[in-house]
Formats: structure tokens, sequence, C-alpha cells
DNA sequence: GCTCAAATATATCGATTCGATATAGACATA
DNA sequence: TATGTCTATATCGAATCGATATATTTGAGC
């Protein structure tokens, strides 16, 4: 997940490691670490999808190959399936652009479809745990219950994203 | 924090590996995974923080040790600091109802606090992202503004568990 | 009762990520 | 020129992940 955010970052042009930090963090789900983005980098070198060119001093900046571009188009085109964490989706919504919109709002939905499965089982759980006798804790009750809401909120979120897309592709 | 958490489980009682992984789970915000689980067992047992004793078939039943509960109210107790994660907030609070009210609000307090001064930071971003000519992608902005949204919506919820600890405080 | 499939449960592997910290150049200020 | 603060790269050990292997129990259908 990380090769395929910086991939996507270095699509709009290089960036030294430093620079690509702060911008994943700037998006506002990943404070990414240095012990992730150093080794990612060299991974990416390593695999030829960027290559690092001597910047002022210090600086390393990196620049996307034809290979890497390749490499980024296959992962944002890859098909969610089973395993798509929270993470996954927010980066690859974060390069959303780069698809054609047909297939952006059938992520959108697929997502939808993910989070009201969940928000099922998490409305069950909480039934459950108010009903059985476990005298529910106060607080565990109530990180239940705000999860349930955040998960709604994000299934609100995404409805509005699908609207506006279904409503700028009738502009057109 | 994995073991904060199992400790914490385990202070009502023996459980085996999996009843853990699946009570984490249930939480709402963390699916452990037996690679973390398992380990994270063993290293509690060597620990002296638990105790595995055989149960039906293949079962471990595990039981916290007097060690171990003084581990979890250390832990518990520890003052989150500059350096406390979301998931790590999270599991304390799960387990805030073994701390004094006094304790309990000032933790609320704390993340709060936290919460106010990243939300302040992401405004400014956002701002600058709009204003700079940056051709702001339309799915990057939508994702921070969500990010915001929730972290408003994050501390509108920790207001409303202050509020609640204030008024049944005042009935006593 | 018997058999097979599904669910339960523990365990382990390699790779990734984290959090902390070391190191060092760039730049402002005095 | 000294000094401190940002900027930036790098590395370490430990924690966690995701996938998978394997064993046991449960239950459905016969």
């Amino acid at each position: 997940m990380l090769d395929f955010a910086i991939l996507g970052l270095l699509m709009e042009g290089p960036r030294h490691g430093y620079e690509l930090k702060r911008a994943l963090g700037e998006l506002g789900f990943w404070k990414v670490s240095f012990g992730s983005l150093y080794p990612a980098l060299k991974r990416l070198e390593k695999r030829g999808a960027i290559e690092a060119s001597a910047g002022t001093g210090r600086r390393k900046a990196y620049a996307i190959t034809d290979k890497g571009r390749e490499t980024f188009d296959t992962l944002l085109a890859t098909d969610p399936e089973a395993t798509e964490t929270d993470r996954a989706f927010q980066v690859r919504l974060a390069f959303l652009a780069h698809l054609p919109q047909e297939r952006r709002v059938r992520i959108l939905q697929d997502r939808r479809r993910r989070l009201a499965t969940q928000l099922k089982a998490a409305r069950e759980t909480l039934i459950e745990a108010r009903t059985a006798s476990k005298n529910p804790d106060r607080y565990r009750l109530a990180l239940m219950e705000h999860a349930m809401r955040s998960t709604e909120a994000d299934i609100a979120w995404l409805d509005g994203l699908v609207a506006s897309e279904r409503q700028s592709a009738s502009l057109t």
C-alpha cells in the first residue's frame, strides 16, 4: 500500500522522501514513519519503479519511471475484492481521479456495500451486548456506538460522492 | 498496546485466544490478527503476566496473574503524554471504568485537546490546499474534508462523555 | 451411530510498518 | 564564526499484518 501511495504522489512529479512523508500526512489518515518510508523507497528503486537523482545537498529527488507508471496503473485498477482495509481504500481514493468515472463509481459502491455489511454486524453485536446480562461496560458500549455512528457517517459520505459523480455525468 | 488490551479483557476472567480475538474485534476498532495475538500471549506468559491452563481439547484458557494485574494498572494509569495514537486511546477507553472518575475526565479532556490541535492543523492544510493553485484534486479534497468532519464528530463525542461524567458526579 | 463439511482454535512464516533515534547538511541570526 | 533550528536521510529492533498450515469440535444429513 505504501508503495502504491508513493507511486501515486510521484505521478505528479519528482519529490524527495521528506516531502512524500509530509504529503501523505496531509491527506489526513496516515502519518507514515521514516522506518516505513525509506525502506519503501529502496524497494521501489530496486524494482526499477522509481529513480533517484541528486538534489540540493543531502536530498534525493525521486521520479517515477515508465515501469513505475505501469505498476501504479495495475495497482489502481486491481479489483479490491476481499482484502481492503480502511487505509487501502483511502489511498485508492486519493488517486481515484486517474480512473474513468464508471470505475470510480463502482469502487465507491463496493466500498459502501462493505461498510453496510460491517454496520449490520456491529449493530447485532451491540444489541447482543446490551441484552446479554454481561453488565455491559459503559465505556465499551460508548465505543461500539461511536464506531457505528462513524460508519454511518462514512456511508453517507460515500453516497454524497456517488451523487456528485452522477451529477457531473449528467452535465456532460 | 495489544498486551494491555489482552490484560484488560482477562481482568474479567479467563479466556482462550480465539475468544480474545473475537472480543477485541467486537469493540469495533481492531481486528487483531493471529500473527499478533498468539505471539503476544506467549510474551505475556513468559513475563508471568498471564497463565495458561488446559481447556477443552486444543484450547488453552489464559488467566491473568497478580503480576499481570499490576502491569495492567500501571499501563492504564500511565500518562499518555505526547504519543498516543487513535488505537491506544480507544483501548484505554475500553478499560477506563477501572479508573476513578477524576482521572477518567482528565484523560477524556487530554484527548479532546489533542484532537482540537490536529483539527486546527488539518483546517490550515485544507485552506492552503484550496488557495494554492495546486489544482486540488477533488477526491483528495474530499478525503481531507471528511477527515476533518470525523475529527469534529469525535470531539463532540468526547464532550458528550465528559458531560455525562459530570452529570453522574452531580447526582451522588 | 457414521461420515463429511464447516466452524473453531492454535500456530507459524515472511514481509511490512512502527516508533525511536542517530546523523548530517542548510540556513538564519548574532 | 559559532550556534541553534529546520530539513532530510538512514537504520534498528520490535510489533503487527495477512496468509496459510494444521488440528479439533460441532452439527447436518443420512
